[in-house]
DNA sequence: CAGCGCTACCACACCCC
DNA sequence: GGTGTGGTAGCG
C-alpha cells in the first residue's frame, strides 16, 4: 500500500517538474507542431452569426463551414477554419462525412450550379447531355452579357446521383473572373433561364401561349454592366449615371440579341408530376450551404465525387495532391484575387430602381448608400477615409470588396483622385486603395487606362497601429471571453480546440466538454482525432500552412 | 436549450366594379 | 374577383 502510494507520489512529482519545465502557457492556443508555426484554429459554434463573428475578429484566413450531425434533424453546427486545416482531417473521410461551405453573403464568389431530377420521373432524361447543353448555353450567355469566354473545360463537374436521383454540382473556372456574391449569381442564372422558367409556368400547350411570349429576347434583361474591374478602364465613373444608363438599356437591345433559345432540355418532372426546372434556383440565398466535395448528405451516403465525364483538370501542382486541388477547386467562394479580376454583377431591376433612388436621395449628403460605403472593418474604413480627405477635398468610400483568400479589402474611391504614380490628381479617373490585413499594409492603384498600362501599384505603407493591433486586441478579446465561457463549460469551441491540439494531455482533452448536444456531435464525427494520432507529416504541415 | 433563409401557400382584409 | 398583407409550414 505504502509502495503504492509512494510511486503515485514521484509520479505526480515528476509530472510538476514537468509542468516547472514547460509551463502551460497562460492563453491556450493550440498549435500544429512546432511553436513558430501559426496557431490553429478550430472552432465550433452554435449558431452561424457568432461564427462569422469569430472569422471577423480572425486575423488568419478562415471560413465558416456547416456540419450536419443529426439525421432527420436539419440542425447544423458551424465551424470555423482554413482550408488546409479543414482538408487535413477532412481527406481521409472517416470523419466529418456531412460538410457544407457557407457562402458568406456578400462574399465574391465562383459561377455554380445545382442540377437535379427523378429518374423515376423522367425516364427519357439524358442527365449528360442535359448538362452540356446547359453548359453551352451558359457560355454563350457568359459571352453576350459580359463578354467572358468559356467552355465545358472550365466547368468542375461532381456528381452525387444515385439510381433514384441525378444530382451534380457545377462549378465554374472562370479566368480572373467572378462573381459579386451569390445573389448576383442566382439573378444572373435566372436571368439567362428566364425563357425555361415560362415553359413551366404555363399550364397550357405552348401552342397557346401568349404571342407575347416571342417577343422575349434571350436574356430578357441587361445586367448591370458596371462591372468592377481592377484593371480596366471605366471612364466615367460616376455610378449613378452608369445606372441610369443600364436600367436604360433593357428592351432596347433586344432586337440585338438572338431569338429565343431552346431551353425545354431543362423542363422535368418532380415525383407529383409536375413541370420543374432541371436547375435548382433555390441555392443562390444568403449563407447558403453548399455541399462540400467528398461529404454526403447525412442519412445518405452518396458523397459528391469528380463526374466521370468532368472536363475539367487542374495544373498538377508539386507540393499539393490532386484530391486537395479538387477540394480548393469545388469551393464555389474559394476566389483568388489578381490585379485582373473582374467581378460581375446582375441586379435585377428591382435593386437597380432601389440603388439608383438612394443614389439619387443622398448624393447631395456626406453620406452614402450602406453596404458600399462601410465594410465589417469600421477601424479600417476611417482609416481609408482619413487617407482620402487632404485639406479641402474630404474623399469618400465607393464601394468595397473582400476577398478572403488573400485578406484584401479593395476600396474604391470617389472625390478623391490623388494618384501616387503621377503625383497629382486624375482629371476624371478614381483611385482605389487596397488594403492587405494579412501583410498589415496598405498601397494605392488607380482606374486610369496609363496607370493601369504599367500595372502601377504605390509602395506598401505600414498600416497604422490601431488598425493592424485592432486584430490582436480582437484576438485578447476573443481569448478571454473563451476562458470566461471555458470556466462556465458551455465553450463550444473547446471540443475541437482540444481535438486539434497534439499536447496529448488528457485532462484538457476530457475536460473540453460537458455539453450533452456537442460531445453527441463530437463522438459522431469530430472528435475521433484522438486516434487520429499525433504524427502529422511535414510536407502537409508545409502544405497546411502555406495554403 | 441551440440552424438558416427563404418561398409557397393560406387566411384575411380591403377595394372596386 | 382582384390585390395587398401577414403568418407559417416546409423545402433546400
Amino acid at each position: 500500500m505504502t509502495r503504492k502510494w509512494e510511486t503515485r507520489l514521484k509520479q505526480i512529482e515528476e509530472r510538476a517538474l514537468g509542468y516547472e519545465k514547460k509551463p502551460l502557457p497562460s492563453v491556450y492556443r493550440p498549435r500544429l507542431s512546432k511553436p513558430e508555426d501559426p496557431p490553429s484554429i478550430w472552432k465550433l459554434f452554435h449558431r452561424q452569426d457568432q461564427a462569422f463573428n469569430f472569422v471577423k475578429s480572425c486575423k488568419e484566413n478562415v471560413h465558416v463551414f456547416a456540419l450536419e450531425y443529426k439525421v432527420d434533424d436539419g440542425r447544423r453546427i458551424y465551424l470555423v477554419t482554413t482550408y488546409a486545416q479543414l482538408w487535413f482531417y477532412y481527406k481521409s473521410r472517416k470523419n466529418l462525412l456531412h460538410c457544407y461551405e457557407v457562402i458568406p453573403e456578400n462574399a465574391v464568389c465562383k459561377l455554380y450550379f445545382d442540377l437535379e431530377f427523378n429518374k423515376r420521373a423522367n425516364p427519357e432524361a439524358d442527365g449528360k447531355k442535359m448538362v452540356a447543353l446547359l453548359i453551352e448555353h451558359v457560355c454563350k450567355a457568359l459571352q453576350e452579357l459580359y463578354s467572358v469566354s468559356c467552355s465545358a473545360e472550365d466547368v468542375f463537374k461532381l456528381d452525387s446521383s444515385t439510381d433514384e436521383k441525378f444530382s451534380c454540382h457545377l462549378i465554374f473556372q472562370l479566368h480572373d473572373v467572378a462573381f459579386k456574391d451569390n445573389i448576383h449569381v442566382g439573378n444572373f442564372v435566372k436571368k439567362i433561364l428566364h425563357p425555361a422558367l415560362h415553359l413551366i409556368s404555363s399550364q397550357e400547350d405552348d401552342r397557346i401561349r401568349n404571342p407575347m411570349d416571342h417577343k422575349f429576347s434571350h436574356f430578357p434583361e441587361t445586367p448591370l454592366k458596371q462591372e468592377i474591374s481592377y484593371n480596366q478602364m471605366s471612364p466615367d465613373k460616376d455610378i449613378a449615371k452608369s445606372w441610369t444608363l443600364n436600367s436604360k438599356i433593357p428592351e432596347r437591345q433586344e432586337s440585338t440579341q438572338q431569338s429565343n433559345p431552346d431551353l425545354s432540355f431543362l423542363v422535368v418532372k418532380n415525383n407529383m408530376g409536375e413541370k420543374h426546372l432541371f436547375v435548382d434556383l433555390g441555392v443562390y440565398t444568403r449563407n447558403r450551404n453548399f455541399r462540400l466535395y467528398k461529404s454526403s448528405k447525412i442519412g445518405k451516403c452518396v458523397a459528391l465525387e469528380v463526374a466521370e465525364d468532368n472536363r475539367f483538370f487542374p495544373k498538377q501542382s508539386k507540393n499539393m495532391s490532386e484530391e486537395n486541388q479538387n477540394f480548393l477547386f469545388s469551393l464555389v467562394t474559394n476566389v483568388r484575387f489578381s490585379d485582373s479580376l473582374r467581378i460581375l454583377t446582375c441586379d435585377t431591376s428591382e435593386n437597380k430602381r432601389k440603388r439608383t433612388n438612394l443614389v439619387n436621395s443622398t448624393s447631395s449628403s456626406v453620406e452614402t448608400i450602406e453596404g458600399f460605403q462601410c465594410s465589417p472593418y469600421p477601424e479600417v474604413d476611417r482609416f481609408v477615409l482619413s487617407l482620402v480627405t487632404k485639406n479641402e477635398i474630404k474623399g469618400g468610400i465607393r464601394r468595397w470588396n473582400y476577398f478572403f483568400p488573400e485578406e484584401l479589402l479593395v476600396y474604391d474611391i470617389c472625390k478623391y483622385r490623388w494618384c501616387q504614380n503621377i503625383g497629382r490628381a486624375h482629371k476624371s479617373n478614381n483611385i482605389m486603395i487596397l488594403v492587405d490585413l494579412k501583410n498589415e499594409v496598405w498601397y494605392q492603384k488607380c482606374h486610369d487606362p496609363v496607370c493601369k498600362a504599367e500595372n502601377f501599384k504605390s509602395n506598401c505603407f505600414p498600416l497604422p497601429a490601431e488598425v493592424s493591433l485592432l486584430n490582436l486586441f480582437k484576438e485578447e478579446e476573443e481569448f478571454t471571453a473563451d476562458e470566461t465561457w471555458n470556466n462556465e463549460a458551455k465553450n463550444p469551441g473547446a471540443s475541437a480546440d482540444a481535438a486539434w491540439d497534439n499536447s496529448t494531455d488528457d485532462a484538457y482533452f476530457l475536460e473540453a466538454t460537458d455539453d450533452a448536444e456537442l460531445a453527441e456531435a463530437a463522438e459522431n464525427s469530430l472528435l475521433s482525432y484522438s486516434s487520429a494520432g499525433n504524427e502529422i507529416p511535414d510536407e502537409l504541415i508545409i502544405e497546411g500552412l502555406q495554403e
